[in-house]
DNA sequence: CTATGGAATTAGAGCGCTCCAATGGTCTAT
DNA sequence: ATAGACCATTGGAGCGCTCTAATTCCATAG
């Protein structure tokens, strides 16, 4: 900066102004000052400039699985939303596991993001102590999970209903959920899959069996499911991933969905639009998603308040999704739905 | 800082030891700042010492396109050999788009990353200008378009031959290349076709039409090739995206895969591996790839030689994962898809 | 008792930039 | 002419840290 300021024979100051062209000053200078920048290869120093300004204009943006899918299309919205803010946005990686996260986001703090926010984070609130309050911070996609901070979600109970709702109109009571298990959204789910169960009258059917939210997760539960005497007719996974994993298994024992057992994932992520696959499921409106983050986000800036007080929670409608994995239970047309019947 | 220095009654200099763990500090002194620290809960700013160091131990790390999960892996093996090395991993997204993947270059350079790891880039090299040289760079996962900048690559001509042989060895003749378009790996893999078909003495048939690297990018070519007059038999899509979609189309159209048509991507994402889509495919080895990028980038780092003296280029040997969408061709007798007749 | 060396500690300059207050210059109104 | 207003420009302090060289302190040797 200094010999470009030589070079263009004035002070650095000018040059600094130049730079972030601030409508003040000459033409002339401003021409000479952009040349020398150009001749020298000048590029500013952002490490500087963000230490003087005591500002970085920018967002972490910390992803639980960057393999994810789901999480790609949420923080393709929080930078669309960002950019047109002027912030930049970084990204790191949280590798589902909550130590790396509160990692990450220490790593945002210190790198003095103005502000964060979490996709898909699998940290309770306890464990982000103080930290969540360093910086405005929101939470993306894990439900209601986080009473204290602000967070963004997709009514994860409702869309259990939903998926529920759905099964049982075409007949199923024998409905089993595959738990997300350590996944924060996890308990919201199940919550809504026992007050659809309930709803549709076949509450005492109930049956939770602990997965998680890989495709892996599937497999042996899935076995287990097979080798019952009574075997669900129908099947509500937490996510697609993992649904995904339970069409595999389902496929590998000759079992025809959705002739022998309907099945429903949660996310609409694309692979679950994939004409082979075709899998119902509920699906989240990712990219609105981003983008509010970045709005909660801007206007915690701009009030100056951190969240701690009076946090808000927005709440986004998730919407059913038909495909292909779902339809009546084999013997629909012999038994309508009738509780009290348990066995031929 | 200040405000611990003086708690603990010492002076700055030596906070910042302590905050860097030098092993020069006493005990007693190197305890009470560290106190002096919690209670104040001071946390050091990065920016400024990034700054004062003139180093930022940060590895900058630019994803063509987040939702492609092929890239996430990738990215896997980056962070964890450089988080071996003691190297931060930042991340931007280029939305597959070269415009915005120079502009993040430049905002890594500006925020002084030490390196680069552009992955599956689709700029050009003309287009990098002095851009890949103000620092170490290496890219990855885009074969070998880029002869004067370090590369890590799967051998995409070869992984092309082998998909081609595979094909062959079935029985098909009339292999289609789905093109990967603007993609820069594609030329590679075209001419890996190309040779492939070559040796199997059906160079004749070579039949390349231009597709892209996404899902939709296969409708309309699908759709044109099953109005001709002679589809082929067999697909070779550019990824397994493509081949996804592909799979999609000819799902519609009522085309049975492999019974009519064989087809075969190139990745081997998660999603080819989903049972249901069961997709033959090439296999990248994309943590080892990951973790050589970072292995080439600390070696220049220590060199201190900037790449532009004879760039490394890493092949890595592909390998065929045989799965359920590729059989011998139907026998020529039977051949179901008789476009000529277009009513019962 | 002084000299010597080593370890622990500190003062202070400096990293590349921004931003405030101050400077000098030009123009208009008196 | 002179004061005032207004602009473009600049000097210099300061952002929070590190790092070198200097200082202090203490133990040991001569």
């Amino acid at each position: 900066m200094e010999d470009v300021a030589e070079r263009a024979s004035v002070s650095r100051a000018l040059v600094s102004l130049v730079m972030n062209n601030s409508p003040q000053v000459s033409d002339e200078k401003r021409r000479s000052v952009l040349r020398a920048a150009r001749e020298l290869g000048y590029r500013p120093n952002l490490v500087a400039r963000n230490l003087a300004q005591q500002r970085t204009h920018t967002i972490g943006v910390l992803v639980d699985d960057l393999r994810n899918p789901f999480f790609g299309e949420v923080v393709d919205g929080i930078e669309a939303e960002a950019a047109e803010h002027g912030f930049r946005v970084i990204i790191l990686n949280g590798h589902r596991d909550a130590r790396r996260e509160v990692e990450a986001i220490e790593t945002f703090l210190q790198l003095q993001v103005e502000a964060m926010a979490l996709v898909g984070p699998r940290v309770a609130e306890d464990d982000l102590g103080e930290i969540g309050t360093s910086a405005p911070c929101v939470i993306v996609a894990t439900g209601a999970a986080h009473p204290g901070i602000d967070t963004i979600a997709t009514d994860g109970r409702r869309g259990s209903e939903l998926a529920v709702e759905h099964l049982a109109a075409l007949g199923h009571t024998r409905i089993v959920h595959l738990d997300g298990g350590a996944n924060v959204s996890a308990a919201e789910r199940r919550s809504g899959y026992r007050s659809g169960m309930h709803s549709a009258g076949i509450g005492h059917l109930i049956d939770i069996r602990p997965a998680g939210d890989d495709e892996t997760d599937a497999l042996a539960v899935i076995d287990a499911l097979l080798a019952e005497s009574d075997p669900p007719t129908a099947i509500f996974a937490f996510n697609d991933l993992l649904a995904a994993g339970a069409l595999n298994r389902l496929d590998d024992a000759g079992v025809a969905v959705p002739g022998d057992v309907s099945l429903i994932g949660f996310d609409n992520t694309f692979i679950s639009a994939l004409r082979h696959l075709s899998l119902s499921t509920v699906n989240q409106p990712t990219l609105a998603m981003g983008r509010l983050a970045v709005e909660t986000l801007l206007r915690r800036l701009s009030d100056g308040s951190d969240g701690s007080d009076g946090p808000v929670h927005h709440t986004l409608q998730p919407e059913l999704v038909v495909r292909g994995t779902t339809g009546p239970p084999r013997s629909a047309a012999l038994r309508p739905p009738s509780p009290a019947m348990t066995g031929p």
